[in-house]
This record gives structure tokens, sequence and C-alpha cells, in this order.
DNA sequence: TTATCCTACTTAATCGATAGGATCCCTCGG
DNA sequence: CCGAGGGATCCTATCGATTAAGTAGGATAA
């Protein structure tokens, strides 16, 4: 049997029928009769025939798939916790739907250069702060989307997060407790934000940590700030770093729990008492940081909602039904142990 | 603009060329005259025209996107760390080959029925533990494939793990400590389980638990075993139940790292000292594992190599390369601090 | 017996793009 | 002025399946 290469010509010339018949045998039993059905199915079966797949979805024009446009290479999105909440609510809908999930990632480094590889009926778009490339060259292609960890952008549905309001409130709380020397510790915005100045979600969360600072006579240049990839060890590295200095700061604020979590682990390591010497305080909510020790301090972001909602707008949209609707969830402190006045 | 509908044959109409011209002008710019290209390529964007994916996919043959065949629910595999990993290091074979990644979840609860509507080059299969329909439909398709976590199979390639090793390791790591009072907390084998036994890496754990226990005189019956889902709260709950027992263990010894945290959050709320008073061990050693306090013991598997590898041996599958490699991948036991000697 | 209707198929168009080989046209040498 | 050469461009088969519309043959009804 030439292996994987019968198709469905070659089933009907086996069959003695045409490959309409073939077709409906697989498809539409009752517009054909059952003996020729199986004598279809037989010999399908002896060339080991399977229809294929893309052929179908050519035909069909649609794929029962759909994409996630990822900012990052996939080893640095499947190593972040956050990502993989997100994408477990987005595949809380394909699951019901029946889609299944296709991680596209930059292709050399270019999230539009992806695009066109990617055989789906639509993009949930995550995070993309550059250039607005990609929502032409979508929108060009006439394929449905869905924006998130974005900014708001009229003409296409996105999902977003009350960013500046959960920034405002830790860092209220955290100024209400009694902190005026406060280190921020931020994801890296990456190359182009000297540039361009922040973007999307980041741009939004300084933007509450400022708002916070005003009615207590700060700005932003009374707190200390560092910017690191998203990872345990760089939010440790930063961290004591951070705690080396004279004056070191007596809270740490962190934009993501990963990093909230190296710095308790620095802050151990250096035998500094959390909270009652330093406190800490994360963005996210993972569902770690309720088992993490100290119990942490965060802001809760509905990140398994995001991906349901993102996924559900972009399923509404493929199906033609709503046009552009957007939404914006809601954050809320969660105060934990990791925090107390200062010393 | 009709959006999204313009097509190669739209194109070739309003520059007044050919399809192929068309073609040629975006794939093969040295087969056609600067100036009918640029004619082209303007009635192209005049026309919002993107070359089809699909159209493309079907007459090269190829997706340059590899599927994994999963065998729960995205919701379920999505939210185990292992998975994550899993992902992360087929991840970062997709990242260097610029394949994208398809999830590919049951449908309607059949690993079966996923198969022809994923549009790959060629399959991850994890994990499955039913029948073996699987191999023989992908078989019959001509689809590459490789096994994971599974068991393993003349004529198709696989990567495995030694898992009985490792069971066998830190069981008489336990025993040798001087722990005689031993419980399983064990992943729940499905319902299949009963009538089949045990199947893939639980199988080979069981018996490497089992093989270690023989030279203290000791066998199967004499641990208690527990099964549940792999989660934190049920490995919570569960041990709550197993601590309630009269006689209970003095050592748990979990077969994933997950389980492993459920259970000493079960302990610690009972005020029970860990390791003082009872020893934990995980599976997995995920990178929490290092984190987690007390510092948890546990048998490492090399899980991101497990999915580079997956993915090469795939990649290489599709190329025509290799024919059916194999690979077993070693466990080493972690000594940490979440084992002692018994009270 | 003939018009009518089904059933069971077949034919052919369609989904979009790609590329081997044929064809066209222009230029240059003889 | 004609043929060769060569670059530009076009024709058409192909990838593999689906499905609207058409047809042959038999059964049914008038």
């Amino acid at each position: 049997m030439p292996s994987g290469k019968a198709t469905s010509s070659d089933v009907a010339a086996a069959a003695g029928v045409s490959r309409s018949a073939v077709s409906f045998a697989f498809n539409n039993p009752q517009r054909i009769s059952a003996a020729t059905r199986e004598r279809i199915l037989a010999a399908a079966e002896a060339l080991g025939y399977a229809p294929s797949t893309l052929g179908r979805m050519l035909q069909a024009g649609t794929t029962n798939s759909i994409g996630v446009l990822l900012p990052q290479r996939l080893a640095r999105i499947l190593e972040n916790p956050y990502y993989a909440r997100f994408l477990m609510g987005a595949g809380q809908v394909c699951d019901q739907e029946g889609y299944t999930l296709l991680l596209t990632p930059p292709l050399q480094d270019s999230v539009l250069k992806a695009i066109p590889y990617a055989a789906v009926d639509g993009f949930i778009v995550c995070g993309l702060e550059a250039d607005r490339g990609e929502v032409a060259e979508l929108t060009r292609r006439g394929i449905p989307f869905v924006l998130i960890d974005s900014d708001r952008l009229e003409g296409a549905p996105s999902v977003e997060v009350d960013d500046r309001g959960g920034a405002r409130e830790v860092t209220r709380y955290l100024l209400d407790l009694g902190h005026r020397r406060l280190a921020v510790l931020s994801m890296d915005p990456g190359p182009a934000a000297a540039a361009r100045g922040y973007r999307g979600p980041l741009a939004r969360r300084m933007a509450g940590i400022a708002e916070a600072l005003v009615p207590f006579g700060l700005s932003m240049s009374d707190v200390r700030l560092a910017e690191v990839p998203v990872s345990r060890s760089e939010g440790y590295r930063a961290t004591r770093a951070l705690m080396a200095a004279t004056e070191p700061p007596t809270a740490i604020l962190a934009l993501s729990d990963i990093l909230a979590y190296g710095a308790v682990d620095a802050l151990q390591e250096l035998a500094i008492q959390v909270p009652s010497e330093v406190s800490v305080t994360g963005f996210d909510d993972l569902s770690e940081s309720a088992w993490f020790r100290p119990r942490l301090t965060t802001v809760r972001q509905p990140i398994v909602t995001k991906g349901r909602m993102a996924a559900d707008f972009l399923i509404s949209a493929i199906r033609g039904e709503e046009q552009h609707p957007h939404q914006t969830l809601g954050t809320s402190l969660i105060v934990r142990e990791s925090t107390a006045k200062p010393a």
C-alpha cells in the first residue's frame, strides 16, 4: 500500500464509482445506496484512504482552529504561568466549541511574518506593543481577531483589564500603610519603549502608580524603578541590586507575581523579614500566590476569564454575530501576608 | 473593497496578467519583469489581496505546523505545569525550525475523532492510555508521529523516561531511611484501568515501587494507595483522608510534584511537621519544587528535554530522515528537605 | 403507453495557489 | 530580411475534496 498517498480518486477508481460517490459515502450516507457505500468503504479501507484535512478545509473555507498570535518565542511564553492560565481560559471555550488552538510565535522575530503561515479561522492577538502592522494585515486578510493586553482600538474587538485601577489601588495601599520608599519591579518594556514610551498594560499600570503618588506629594521620580524580563530569577537579581543601595526601599511593588516571588527569594536570602522589614506586592494573582509563603499580597486580574472572553468574542466574530465588542475586566487588591506597616 | 475576498484571479484580472504572474510576483520575482511586478503588487495592494494560507498549504503539501495530540481537554492540560514544561521543550524546537504548535484536544471525548481536524505535518502523541486506535489511524493516514508517555511500540518513534528506575530509587530511599508505613499518592488511572491494568508511565512507576519493596520483605499490599486527579487540591484532600486513618503513614510518596504540594499543604494544616514527623516525596521536579518550602525531595525527569526530543524526532520523521528512533531518558533522585528518618 | 417521479449516481465547477512547460515577442547577427 | 536566441509571460495541470446540477433507469400512476 502506498502509504498516506491514497486519494479520493484512487478509491473511486478501485470501487468503480466517481469521486462524488466517495465523498457521499463518507459525509452523506443517505444520498447513496447501502451496497455501494459498503463497497466504497471497503475500497477505502483496503487502500488506507482517509480524506485529506487540507482538501476539506480549503473547500469548506473553515479550519476549526483559532490562532493565538504571541509576542514572543514559544519557549519564553510557555515558561510564564500567566500565559498558561490565559491559554487555559481560551482552552475552555475551545473545548466547548470544538476548536483547536494554534500557538503562533513570531517567525524570524516578526509577528507579521507569522500570520500567513497559520491556517486558522481567527486570531487572538496578545500584547503587541510595537507597531500596528499586524492589525492592518489581519484586516486586509479579512481574518477576525481579538486584541488582548493591548491598547483599546476602535474597529477591533478587545478584552482589556483595568490595569490602571489595580496599580493605583495597590500603590495607594502601600502608601496608606506608611511606606514612602517604594521600588517598582517592572517587566522589561523592550527596546522600543525608549522611543515610543510605554504601551498597553504596562503603560496603564505605570499611570496608575503615578496617579496614586500625587495625593502624597510624590512622583515617579521618587520611586526606584527596575525593569527586567519576567522570571523569578530576574526578580531575584533585581531585588538584590535594589537592596544593596543606600536607603533601600521599604516596599517592593512588583508588576508581576513571578517577579514578586523572586523578590521574596532575595529578601529571604538576605535575611530580611517579609513583611516586617520590607513589604512585597505582586500583580496577577496566579494560583501559586495563595500558596506562596508569605502569602502574597497582590492585584488580582481575572486571567482565565480574560482568555475565555477573548475566545468567546473571537468565535462570535468568526460566526459573524457580534461586531466589535469591547470588554474591560476589573481588578481587585488581594491583601495577604506579604505587606505590613514599615518598621 | 470586498474584505478578505480578493483572490489571485482578481488581482490577475486587475493587473491584466495571468494568475501565474501574480504568483511569481510574490514568490519568484526573478521570473517576471520589475515593471509587471510593480503593477501586480499595486493591484494586490488596492484589492487588499493576500495569498490564501490554505491554498498554499494544499499545493505545497506542507503546513509548517506540528500537532500535539492531547489525552484530555485543554482546560485540564493547561492547568498542569507538567504539560506547560513539556510544551516549552517542544516549543524550543518549533521556534528554531519555524513551526507552529497546534494543541489538539479530544473531540467529543475522542482522541481519534480529533485527528482529521488538525492540519499538521505530524503529531506528538501524548500519553494515550486506552486503545491504540490512534496509532493505526495515524499510520493509515501516513502522518508522521512520535509517542510520548506511552508504552514502547515497535514501528513508531518514541521518547520515554525511566519511570521505573526513578520510582524504584525513591522508594528504596524512603525504605532505607527506615520508613515502613508508606502511602502512595497516585494519579487517577482513569476508568479503563480496572479492566486493563495500568498503562504507560504509571504502570512503570508502580512496577518500580513494587520492585523496591521486595528486598524489604514488603509488597504493594503493605502500602496505602490513593488515586486522585492531578491537582494540588486533590492531593490535599487525599492526604487529609490518608492521615485520618489509624496508623497513618510516616511517608507519602506522591507520583507527581503537584500532588506532593497538596500533601504538604494538608500536613501543615494538620500541624504535622514535614519532614520530622512525616516525609513527602514528589515526582517530576517541576521548577517550583526547588522553591517550595520545605524544598521538595523528588524524582527529576527531564521534561523539557523530553519535549525537545519529541519535536526533534518528529521533525526528522517529517523530513524523512530518521526512521523509528527510540530514546529513554534517565531520572534522578533529588534529595532536598522534605524527607527524613521517621520519628 | 406515456408522463412523472424517485433513486442513485455522474459530471463538472469550485475552493486558491503553484510551477513545468509552451508560447510570444523582441533583438541581434548574418 | 530572416532565423536564432533568450527573456518575459501565459496556459494549464495539479494539490484533494465538496456539492450543485444533470442524467439514466426503473417504478408508479393515469
